[in-house]
DNA sequence: CTGCATCCGGGTAGATACTG
DNA sequence: CAGTATCTACCCGGATGCAG
């Protein structure tokens, strides 16, 4: 550990800093879109674009195209382009995406399992202040 | 409860329908405010306003309370008044809460502990088509 | 100290139309 | 089938000013 390096990036993500990428990378996949892409070829295995946007209901051609564009830039997921007519591409989760699946899995457990209390909680909550 | 409703929602909350409340729930629990609220007060227990703020690099007074009144509403922390001079208030995860600090621990570690990896990914990526 | 009200600029989701 | 392009309307986040 030399004293020299004023900020040394490398060693010290935190997101609680201001500016750490990390606190971006949280938001990225604290995004809706992929925590359900992610999931979605994590329980599935690899899956078409067609296949995605039938299992991902109501996500629009250009949040999808979006979600998985951005998932391939960080290697999160492979992109497979089989030159049949019509084209067939499929979408698979890298090993790092494997790791996040891990994570973002739980994430939609939790909200799956807990929405009940969390409207209770509101209910509660608004019966108080509300009206 | 008769077998007549068509549509029961207390059984199936699933963040792949459309419409379904808990895809809104994943919305809000992965907002990075609300990540870095959560494991910030799992971490060090009850804190301060000012704490929270300290603690939370950057946040505008907007955000920290915006996010603070939400997940009191979902019953996720309370608040705790204390009526000295100046006034102290003092916020502290509910059961509930925790369990959420369990999965939203996860996310924040993952972060900052792949962002090297993802980094390298999109330097890769970049490399190849842009300039 | 803790918080609310307001304004405002930029990003973003969604709808739509078009293409290889 | 698997996208791209464009447009618009909305929301969000930050900054500022004021208050209990």
């Amino acid at each position: 550990m030399a004293a020299s390096e004023p900020v040394p990036a490398e060693a010290c993500y935190d997101a609680f800093q201001q500016g750490c990428p990390s606190r971006r990378l949280i938001e990225t996949i604290g995004d809706k879109w992929v925590s359900l892409v992610v999931v979605a070829l994590g329980l599935r295995g690899p899956l078409r674009y067609s296949e995605l946007s039938a299992q991902i209901v109501g996500v629009s051609q250009k949040m999808l195209t979006q979600t998985l564009r951005g998932l391939e830039r960080d290697g999160l997921i492979t992109r497979t382009v089989t030159p049949t007519m019509p084209v067939r591409v499929d979408y698979e989760l890298t090993p790092l995406g494997s790791s996040l699946l891990g994570v973002l899995a739980h994430v939609k457990d939790w909200a799956e399992r807990h929405m009940g209390d969390i409207e209770a909680a509101r209910s509660r909550h608004d019966a108080m202040a509300g009206v």
